[in-house]
DNA sequence: TTGCGCGTTTGATCCTGATCAAGAGCCGCG
DNA sequence: CGCGGCTCTTGATCAGGATCAAACGCGCAA
């Protein structure tokens, strides 16, 4: 289960082909840092060598490192999926992302060397283990790794403060349409239909996520059902309408603006 | 009004002398360089040459950099202050964070080259210009300026994490009380007096951080002085009772998990 | 000093979404 | 095929905080 790390590189964009939940390693840890402008051939041969690494396997429910472990490596998504829980002073939890096939987790984690969070398999899960140190050596002799690496901090700071102003402003309504869009978007990403897409978390994980609660999920679960938004049973989530969500998710905000 | 850059290197902490608005470079953009392992005496001398820099005052309401504009910089605030705002697809605005004297500003930039949320002035600031080309290159070539660029980014994830998580889930109260102490927080990091803070922004500022009404943190100022927790007059606020803050803080969470 | 305007406080009311609780699917397992 | 334990759905009720609106106070400018 070694994954295969050499055939991806040269041709780094992943077919959406066959199951989302497993992805070559080429979708994977790499693809950062081969898409912008391409990696020489010399890097190449560090990346290779630099990303051997391990393969972890996870069972649903599993946990692949957790809160306040020292850091170490950053962990990329290999095959299924997590959710990224932290526990707060007085312990409650709160998921704070998900991450799919292809997803790095653990950059919160840098800084304080230690990580703030733990991540959960939502389903058997693998992921391959980037030591920082080779990161760091990386980055230190490959100017695409160090760009792609601030580049990769940067995009998660700014997808945070995304959802910072989605949580803290819309109603239940547009985040849980927002919500299914991203991860539509995601699975698109992937190179899978955006509008038929597996759900991996269950319903208090999205509530949690989105600052609601479960009952309010699944009515509005039912409600989009109904208007005809989507067609659902169980986690297989169809987007009928995805313009008609993303007017929803962007109207419809609670508090307003009072500049 | 040029940073004095040379002096503060070697000093990398500045004292909390005088006004908390206005500090020296030493405290501001390269403090964070400076602190970890110290730098070499080389490094010195090329950190002097890849911060001279532009130096920008902004008025009070004013724009240092907007939203959409092409990224070149990341900005430094020298003196004063400013609030980060975020407008999203539907015209509605949301403060998504806060930046003092000696923060840097444009993380979130970087990845797309363009910045996605706009700085304004809460009073009138300075701030100082660090041009991405020139972070890079220093990058490139002074591990501890590479490090400690990474360790920054990664901090204000974890920052973003942890606000999600206060925003997502704890009650008006709690939000507020953990604000307050976040400021004063941040404020005794630059060495002032934790107890005692001036609050450079509005009411509707704080309100749109934490995703709550304006009336709403009104009326919290007024319980929480009612309680003895804190006292106010105006923007000058005085912690009486950090630790009844920190409990409030802590405990009365909104929605509960549901696992 | 007076006056205007904005930020702030405070009140009254309403509504969204949380909470509590019961029932219905769904799935794995024996 | 039937049982047990999930997760999900749905209903009824309640409350926290938004909203609307009015009065107040402070700072700034003339």
């Amino acid at each position: 289960m070694q994954p295969d790390v050499s055939c991806q590189l040269e041709q780094p964009r992943a077919q959406g082909v066959g199951d989302a939940r497993k992805v070559r390693c080429g979708l994977c840890c790499m693809r950062e840092f081969c898409e912008p402008d391409g990696v020489e051939r010399s890097d190449i041969e560090f990346l290779k060598a630099f990303v051997r690494k391990q393969h972890l396997t996870v069972a649903k429910g599993g946990e692949l490192y957790r809160q306040g472990e020292p850091f170490h490596a950053l962990f990329a998504v290999h095959t299924g999926s997590f959710k990224l829980v932290m526990r707060s002073a007085d312990g409650r939890e709160r998921v704070t992302g998900f991450a799919f096939a292809g997803d790095l987790m653990g950059f919160g984690a840098i800084a304080a060397a230690q990580h703030a969070d733990r991540a959960i398999a939502l389903e058997k899960s693998g992921a391959c283990l980037l030591p920082w140190a080779r990161v760091e050596e990386a980055a230190a002799q490959i100017p695409v790794v160090r760009r792609q690496m601030m580049r990769m901090l940067s995009r998660e700071i700014r997808r945070g403060d995304e959802h910072h102003v989605l949580v803290g402003q819309a109603s239940a309504e547009a985040r849980f349409a927002a919500f299914l869009l991203g991860v539509s978007a995601r699975m698109a990403e992937r190179g899978f239909d955006a509008a038929r897409v597996r759900l991996s978390m269950s319903r208090p994980d999205m509530a949690s996520f989105l600052g609601l609660n479960a009952a309010t999920v699944s009515r509005l679960f039912t409600r989009f059902r109904e208007q005809g938004l989507i067609r659902a049973r169980g986690r297989r989530l169809e987007l009928t309408q995805p313009e008609a969500l993303a007017a929803l998710a962007r109207q419809k905000n609670l508090v307003r603006a009072q500049n």
